[in-house]
DNA sequence: CATGAATGAGCCTTCATTCAT
DNA sequence: TATGAATGAAGGCTCATTCAT
């Protein structure tokens, strides 16, 4: 039993082994950068090794991606369970968006890798399945906040809108300024010099845009994320 | 120095024919589809003479985003100049912005892919100035958007805000989107139905929570950039 | 004891069952299709295991060839028997030859493969002396009907020409014609419509040119060789 | 002019140099020890350049295949056509079997590899059929002297057989024997001391038995083979 | 004995780049 | 300047064989 059990357990944690050496490389470097040569000389194990692990390089960038959206996804879960207030509830997530680009910052470039349609496209389709169910499920959980929102009195929703689609503004705003920061060579040459903190001023304002109830002033919103951000890595989540 | 001209144009014309082949291939079959051979051969002349007017692959791919960062900031100097009001203005820009990623839809790919850190790095020094500069004078253009609005008392920025920063916001939201709905698998499978029109939604929102005057409904919003948009290509521009 | 030989006959059990799955593969797809792998596979055991019977891959292919020689050994053997005329034993060995080839293709078809030097010579030296044994002990049978019928004064071997040497003829003759049944790809657009049938006229004319008695028309051979076909796969011979 | 010409000439005899390096390789090792690393290393230049020569492995096995068989029609049409006498023209033709595969023994193991059915079928459509004319065009000179024979009274080919059914005899024969002597481990050890010599006779036999005219006897038939096959390769042919 | 993860040489193929003509 | 053959490192992948458990 043991003996079977601590076997099984080596091969889980060289599983984990390749995906944590493949991660720097696919995010700083690039796909074409990733090569099963190189993955094995780091490893110190045998090309073949690898092989035995993954049929294949598609499949360890798109392992890389469903590791990188559950964790995305388990922090929105959470972040979506720290304040009975709806728009707190919000503010949460927007905050895990954050954190999530921030601290996790080779999740979010794997996540961005995989919107490249080559590697999409050679990923096998049980891997495509998978990753797509984590997308839903992590906008279901936005969606069901806004719905709660609704439900609560809260927020309306303008007409032909739903709440995905409320929810893709924000979704748009967030993304969109992680992408380009993450990508942008010089934004502060530009002249944004704090990007971050004024896309936490757009959300707000749009967030008023919206007549979000209960409305908060932007320096209350600041301290409160703050706070919520500490309580999303706590113990183990899901 | 007429022949010499007439070399000259021969030359340039040639860049031109290089960089018009490479463009389908980049954008529709990604950055190692497009291969020195397959290029050689498709402009009928001599790999070695490829070599001749761009030192490397990554070159090509370089001067592929510099014509593509071009279009899109004449297209927002046009747009800029379509109306005397502050907030139409902006309208406009945002309206090239849709018109951008639609209609010349490969440059926005090209885009996208020179935020790929490996093929940025590798690009000549040159280049990557030309590049940045592009960049600027495209914020530039918006931020004096912003700038002629706070002016003219249609809008105030918030305390610890510059113009740029207040244009991040409108970036991100329509970067963002685009970048979304050019990669997402399946954005009305999770509940997305129309996601242009919802994000003119939120731009108009956004612009309500800045209080930029003056206040248009959103259905005059619509039927305004309407009008705008065809009037951004029109006669040669710059 | 009892537990030994029980032990031995598991072995031997698997033994032929390793045999049996890899003929199809090694017949239908060719030597490099057959994969210790998914031989292990389809075994349900291991591939360690494999190599408790078989020290290597080639040893499989000698193995097989063996068990081919030893078929065809018992089928002439079978058929020399079945008449008590030299000349119609000779046909009967037709006959084993022409059922051989076609009843158990699979069986020829390993056999041409052991003639390609390259397995040939990568198998073990035990082994390649049981092949020639086998060969030998094949062609001894078929010299055995000739000298019989020298000694009976149904044929003359020309002088300087031994038993075997005439044998050779036929065994060509046969051999050539089924490999190249086998293995042209359009035997019938060359114009070689019934080959097996025009093999069988060929072969009695051959007979008739050595004059080996008692001479018999072609119609009385095809008529003798089916009733002799039908009792070489008999009761379990040898 | 000059200068263009001696490139292709270089082209050309570097496409020879490869076949010629391949052959060897190809005969006495098997087809997988003909790699494209091996014969780039013993080629003295890069594997590249074979890639430049030939698009894939196959293509140089398809192309060896096709030298040989190109051969063998020569030398089968120059041996047709050495005798007005149609006996002696089937006994040259023979004849030029017994030189390819003693004189030309890589060119006929060639063949006999390509008619492993795995190597065919990798092989381009377009080899494949010009494969299959050069067979065709063999047949058809072999045939034609059959035709003549019966034209001119010398035989007289059985109901039920066409022209192309009595030379299959004749090529099972000759084929057979020497695949037999080429690939028999022991063909003396079985006590066949002189194959070639018993096949001529074997064959001699036959035509007796079919009784082609004008007869002769063995020793005559031996000398005149052998003054014939003196005259097979003479100047450069077709 | 059975197991199957690990090995690593080897395979075929691609392609950016160079350079003699 | 134009050419395109030559280059050769690198890539993804296979598989017979070994050996610690």
């Amino acid at each position: 039993m043991e003996t079977l059990s601590r076997k099984q357990r080596e091969i889980s944690d060289r599983e984990r082994q390749i995906l944590a050496l493949a991660r720097p490389i696919l995010v700083h470097e690039g796909y074409q950068a990733l090569s099963m040569d190189r993955l094995a000389a780091q490893m110190e194990y045998a090309k073949g090794t690898l092989y035995n692990h993954f049929p294949n390089k598609e499949e360890i960038v798109a392992a890389l991606a469903i590791e990188s959206l559950e964790l995305r996804r388990k922090m929105f879960e959470r972040a979506s369970l720290l304040s009975p207030i709806s728009r707190h509830r919000m503010m949460a997530i927007g905050c895990a968006c954050d954190l999530y680009t921030q601290e996790c910052a080779e999740h979010f470039a794997v996540e961005q890798m995989l919107r490249n349609s080559v590697i999409w496209q050679k990923s096998s389709e049980k891997r495509q399945v998978l990753i797509q169910q984590c997308e839903m499920r992590a906008m279901s959980v936005v969606a069901g906040v806004v719905r709660d929102a609704v439900a609560a009195g809260d927020l309306t929703v303008p007409e032909h809108m739903s709440a995905e689609e409320l929810v893709f503004g924000f979704w748009s705003l967030t993304y969109g300024s992680h992408a380009l920061i993450a990508s942008s060579p010089s934004l502060s040459e530009v002249g944004v010099n704090d990007p971050v903190r004024s896309i936490r001023y757009h959300g707000w304002t749009l967030m008023n845009g919206y007549q979000w109830k209960p409305f908060i002033s932007f320096d209350e919103t600041e301290s409160l994320m703050h706070q919520l951000g500490e309580r999303i890595f706590g113990d183990e989540p899901n």
